[in-house]
DNA sequence: AGTAGTATGTACGCTACCGCACAAAAATGC
DNA sequence: GCATTTTTGTGCGGTAGCGTACATACTACT
């Protein structure tokens, strides 16, 4: 591998979206951290002692199930943060935080992030926008779950992972895959080998690429689409807000 | 139908949460309304002009896919409110809101809560708590969906619907019960037979009376004890917040 | 180059649930 | 009381996805 793109904290929206003044004043205490695949950030019941702001990472909030079963409840790319349940005052949720995708992001201190919101204002706004959208992608999901096939779900997580990173290719098994939309390494194994040979994508040993996105975006279900929107109306400018 | 049971506004137990002061500023503004079984009270991309209070009705928040199919993402009882999304700052949800069980509640001006909101505070704690709570039960319905079977399911919405009644007894037709779990009535009609059978519940036309709690609570899937205590953990005293 | 380990392909019987069709029973209205 | 409507029961073929088992292929290591 050689040297990393240059980080900026701003390839995070989120914090992209904030007011200069704003932005200015966390700037300082972001940290930049490399989060590798598989690492667990929170446990369920457990408590954030950073807020993350992923850049080129991607951290999957799930379920397990006592029973060992498994599921994706929302994933957190450059367009979000890890660790609403600080502000939301619950500190700790029943869900699991991992890095599904390996990369970059910035962290900040839960005290200073907390001492942030708390002053109101636009930061306030812009994080309880934040977590709407959020709770659309999850309620999103288990209306998925219910109705779709799993090649529909295939489709709609790969546009959704796409849209949070800038490459065409994901670092992924199917087994991983599977993990996250809670159904067996076969049913990926079916529903991605009708994909590919649609031309739409091509993949080998953890590595799959989108050959064809608005190929996909004709085989995902409305999921992908109202998540999206909602993301694109809830997080752009906060100036915007009225 | 004689006289009304007398209603109060600390039978919500979220307005019950409130500190003395803030509740009783509220309190001349709460306007007690009777909601009929299916009336809409928000569609898709609508906006609130009301919050509501629940105290004996009970609120569903449910999608509707293109093809009709619809789900049922959480349910809204004397332990929460209706409108989250006004203070979250999105205005709207893509979700619709309807009546699932006819019954009074009070309603608020959306106006007069956000003034309320935006003086930070308890308020604003012990709603965005609430808030939290919800989105772990909305979590917990995507995990559940995807998991456990139609009996373990109906067991699970059947205790949570209890939970928010004081009687034992639910005027439910197993057509609507199907639609907010998002299957099949005659799913329900087998899984219902088989609680039957047990000498779980007892039903007839309309009418769900649940003659064994204890036995529902071994029937029903881990989903029901996740969500309960933390809506317990969350929305307790307001004072209680660290 | 050979080997161990990991990832993917395939097959087969099984189950839960679906979609549809229709019968039976209970409530409602006239 | 009788007809209509609504709700519930039941049956049957179809299918998506599961659990299991095992084969194949790719990668990495030595």
């Amino acid at each position: 591998m050689l040297s990393s793109p240059p980080h900026q904290p701003n390839q995070n929206r989120l914090l992209a979206a904030l007011p200069v003044a704003e932005f200015e004043r966390l700037k300082p205490h972001l940290e930049l951290v490399h989060l590798p695949l598989g690492d667990v950030l929170c446990e369920s019941g457990g408590r954030l002692s950073y807020v993350y702001f992923p850049i080129s990472t991607i951290i999957s909030l799930h379920y397990i199930l006592e029973n060992g079963a498994s599921s994706e409840i929302a994933g957190v790319g450059n367009e979000g943060m890890l660790g609403v349940s600080l502000f939301m005052g619950g500190e700790s949720t029943p869900s699991w935080a991992t890095v599904q995708t390996a990369g970059h992001g910035y962290r900040l201190k839960a005290a200073l992030l907390m001492q942030e919101f708390n002053q109101g204002g636009s930061v306030q706004r812009l994080l309880l926008r934040y977590t709407q959208a959020l709770i659309t992608q999850i309620s999103q999901t288990a209306v998925c779950n219910r109705h779709h096939t799993i090649e529909q779900q295939l489709s709609r997580w790969l546009l959704l992972t796409l849209d949070r990173l800038n490459s065409e290719e994901l670092i992924m098994t199917q087994e991983l895959i599977a993990s996250m939309l809670g159904v067996r390494r076969e049913g990926i194994t079916e529903a991605a080998g009708k994909l590919q040979q649609a031309g739409i994508i091509r993949y080998r040993r953890g590595h799959i690429t989108v050959l064809d996105r608005s190929g996909l975006e004709k085989h995902v279900c409305e999921c992908y689409e109202v998540v999206r929107k909602e993301f694109e109306r809830l997080i752009r400018d906060v100036g915007n807000v009225r």
